[in-house]
DNA sequence: GATATCTTTGACTAAATAGTCAATATTGGA
DNA sequence: TCCAATATTGACTATTTAGTCAAAGATATC
């Protein structure tokens, strides 16, 4: 049959990424990407490659579709209110019951965070732009005077990352949204803890 | 040979356990074991168990040699030093040049946090477990008068476990000890923050 | 020293795995 | 219409996997 493509790429990389999010890299299976979309064996690795190259598509995708609104929420001017949007944001996504437990980048932490091969890389790439844009957040706050002048703005934008990953796996192993909740609450708090 | 073990038993837990937190549960093989210990399989199989029982010792041997100092700082009755001596030692584990980066609790909730196996029920019995530590010392704490009376303290303990786990995904993905450091030292200051 | 019990060992099975490929079908363009 | 390029498919390979087992060796106790 063919000559054009008989299946939808985006809707198939959108199955790919959610089955990687569920159950991780190693312990997904062509087999199981296969029946998660429908898609057969040899038209999988016709249109996206190989097993890694599916994942760091299927984790590009996941920054697009799902983290991005966490970026988004960072590029205001009042930290407090941006980081509290970001946290909305994770904890709506998290909310989401169409979607796995947790979060792919969290989980990728865990499954390649150190090591040296493609998708470490991209991994760890990610996890510093975020600390980045935590952190020129933040930069922008002090200068504006929202922030004291002798806070410790690059441990904060740790922290931040550091809450965010946390929370993910919070949500992962009880399920409870409320969970997330307590944690996003009193992590926004810390910004007006005493220098 | 034998009618009487030919190795430690002590010592080879050890070695499973520090690969089963290198590697993860899946990405482990019984090879990786023999390979690891030294003892060939079917010894392996005849003093452990299966795969599943082999990690499940290799759990609670890192709960009693390796997070243990952690409850153990859990116990004293001051919440900031208490907590900031939690941290401390999950740092000092953390720094051991002899171990694995990260944390094999984090790497499990990942893995298994939402497995209704006998790994999935174990791993939630921990988590629960120092949840409920930490909200036992800032309960003592706060009837001691160290701690406002309205501080959520069910929210600042779910802060705290997923602080820890943040830090353990962080430490993994960066290998720099100093910004597990940040995080614990911006973490503890959330108990100054106004309610 | 006999024997029941335990350990060790390497070979084995059955299943799952990632990736390949040739045969076939289909399309768009010349 | 014809053809070059592409997509689909199921069968295939080679490797890895968890777990088993019978044979053989060693030990402690009686």
């Amino acid at each position: 049959m063919s000559g054009v493509k008989q299946f939808d790429q985006d809707q198939v990389m959108d199955r790919i990424m959610r089955t990687f999010w569920r159950q991780g890299y190693a312990a997904t299976s062509i087999d199981d990407l296969v029946d998660a979309t429908g898609v057969k064996r040899g038209s999988l690795y016709n249109a996206f490659g190989d097993k890694e190259q599916m994942f760091l598509a299927a984790f590009d995708r996941y920054l697009a579709d799902v983290a991005a609104p966490l970026d988004a929420a960072l590029a205001g001017s009042d930290p407090r209110q941006a980081l509290a949007e970001m946290f909305a944001a994770q904890l709506a996504e998290l909310d989401r019951d169409d979607s796995p437990n947790g979060c792919l980048i969290a989980n990728t932490c865990v499954e390649a965070g150190d090591r040296p091969d493609a998708i470490g890389k991209r991994l760890r790439a990610q996890v510093s732009a975020m600390e980045q844009t935590v952190y020129d957040l933040l930069l922008r706050a002090q200068a504006a005077g929202r922030l004291p002048a002798g806070a410790d703005l690059r441990a904060l934008a740790r922290f931040f990352v550091a809450t965010s990953r946390g929370i993910a796996l919070m949500h992962k192993t009880s399920g409870d949204i409320n969970v997330a909740r307590d944690v996003a609450k009193t992590a926004v708090k810390a910004l007006d803890a005493p220098v």
